[in-house]
DNA sequence: CTGTTAGCGCGTTCAC
DNA sequence: GTGAACGCGCTAACAG
């Protein structure tokens, strides 16, 4: 009810309490390299900001430098797992070590179309896991965005970098199974639609480990996190000699798990991928391949950190992102 | 690499294509109430707009109104499941409809102090799933953020009301448990010291109901997601004459289910709460309650739009949020 | 009623 | 170390 009637505080105020111009209050606490300021001003100016508990105005410095500190990332609606909430907060830990914020828009068809999205925000780089058009991502650089990065679109090139650890996720899955000796894989993939954009990668990945093991190509089924129509997808593999699949994540391979155990086909070698927790509590406890999202993490963050500085973009890390865990399933 | 120029387009550039001043774009694209503007020159304005591409700059706005059309959502540190992530995206559209953008921050206990954050957005309201002290929410408020949501937390005393579905939870658990006949429950309490913030309400609401019902207070156990340390809580159960339990969510019932097959005691009944994929897949598939996320999301969003406009908040909605999934489990 | 003029909000940065 | 203009949209005051 009391309305404590604080009034913002303004870089005029420091300045008038540090008896200096506001254009000093600027220099001290941007630590402009091109100007020079003396120890005593600076901690007069320091000291009379956090006497007011000033914090600039975002808003009039984006205005006037045109960008804010502000890092976006864009996800689609596919249902977002711990996975990717750990990513995120890696990641804004790391990016805010170096002063930038990261902040996610949940996606959402429905939305207004998503520019207006980054235009309320001015961010200083986008981050988006899903597909813009050309277009789009040129309008975004028009308007001032640093940096787009797509880990997984086809945005410009160059920058579907990250579409490859998703690869090494279904050759290290694959790999795994080959070197067991199976010689004929399945694969379960998801009946989302919406995770079309991680599933084809790592699709590719198990194509790739296939041919290079000259093993045939997977055996794909479209698998629902349903016990009684996985185990159909179980007993068509089972009636052409798959002994092993490959599942697009943790939740199919438990459906795939699931579909066994009721087609009476335990015998079936199921990878996943993720480690959710309730990979390790299965019956049997499946078999998964991790990524370092910490690593994952903190190359999105060189990678924006750079682009901003304008510096060039860091290497992909490919190897040492993935890793297997071995359970009983596989 | 042929870096377009575009130079931000701006309300003068449109001004100009439309000969009109720039104060006349304005109350065209805000359909100022106050000013009236004749068809005509609203729509060599709108055109004039549309053929330039223009966008007002999101910080010249909050500059001059102090106030943005961004809802900040405020995430702690916990592992955020894909309940929360539906949640969001429904909020996001609900809000959306409104001409509100959502933003969602992944906490981190690394990030700077959080005040940091909403300084670098200047939100239109804050939705928090965290504990602030009375004295930031008090900052907040002076910085002109319309509101304040913590919807679990103990921020100004009207506004736990969120808290009220998750003891709903707790009662919704124990009830169909005590009405299965069982007159000894046991709580299965996360491991995880960060999902307090959920885990207190909801064990209060079985306390709740184990009172109403006059069945003795639950016995409480710490179950981390692992089989080994699940089996033993569950043989203490067993040892106390608890027949039932209520688990913290479908993970750590999991984890239970787990330890009981370890334990040689799978008579046990469990209970979760989220109803997630690997609930329904597990065996036995899981009993489970979930909440509404939707209309949880439509609560959030109408309060929120009530505050900035300065109406009363919503009522809030009590029964229907929380729903039982009946399965093999209990 | 229609539309214009002008100053504000606040931090940044160049020229003196 | 300072003065002052600038970035861009909003809106009160005012003129046809």
């Amino acid at each position: 009810m009391a309305e404590t009637n604080h009034r913002r505080v303004t870089s005029a105020d420091v300045a008038q309490l540090a008896g200096v111009s506001r254009a000093t209050v600027s220099y001290v606490m941007n630590d402009t390299p091109k100007q020079t300021i003396s120890a005593d001003t600076r901690t007069r100016v320091l000291d009379a900001a956090a006497r007011l508990g000033y914090a600039p105005s975002a808003a009039a410095r984006t205005l006037r430098t045109g960008r804010s500190d502000v890092v976006l990332c864009l996800l689609p609606d596919w249902p977002i797992g711990p996975e990717v909430g750990s990513m995120l907060g890696n990641l804004s830990t790391a990016l805010a070590r170096q002063g930038l914020t990261l902040v996610v828009h949940p996606g959402n068809r429905e939305d207004r179309p998503m520019f207006e999205i980054w235009k309320a925000i001015t961010p200083a780089a986008v981050i988006a896991y899903a597909d813009f058009s050309p277009g789009e991502i040129e309008a975004m650089r028009a308007a001032g965005v640093a940096l787009v990065v797509t880990p997984l679109g086809r945005g410009s090139r160059d920058q579907r970098e990250l579409a490859v650890p998703q690869q090494l996720i279904g050759r290290q899955q694959a790999g795994h199974l080959i070197s067991a000796g199976h010689t004929r894989i399945g694969y379960a993939y998801p009946d989302d639609e919406r995770l079309r954009i991680f599933a084809e990668p790592r699709l590719a990945g198990v194509r790739d480990e296939c041919r290079a093991s000259q093993v045939g190509g997977p055996a794909i089924e479209t698998v629902a996190l349903e016990a009684e129509q996985a185990a159909s997808a179980v007993r068509r593999w089972h009636a052409t000699g798959v002994t092993a699949v490959c599942a697009y994540n943790d939740e199919v391979a438990l459906a795939v798990l699931a579909g066994a155990r009721r087609a009476g086909l335990v015998a079936l070698a199921v990878i996943g991928v993720d480690d959710i927790p309730a990979a390790r509590l299965a019956e049997p406890a499946l078999t998964t391949v991790t990524t370092d999202q910490a690593a994952v993490a903190a190359y999105l963050s060189a990678t924006v950190v750079a682009a901003i500085h304008g510096r060039p973009a860091p290497a992909v890390p490919t190897a040492e992102l993935v890793h297997l865990v071995r359970r009983e399933s596989a």
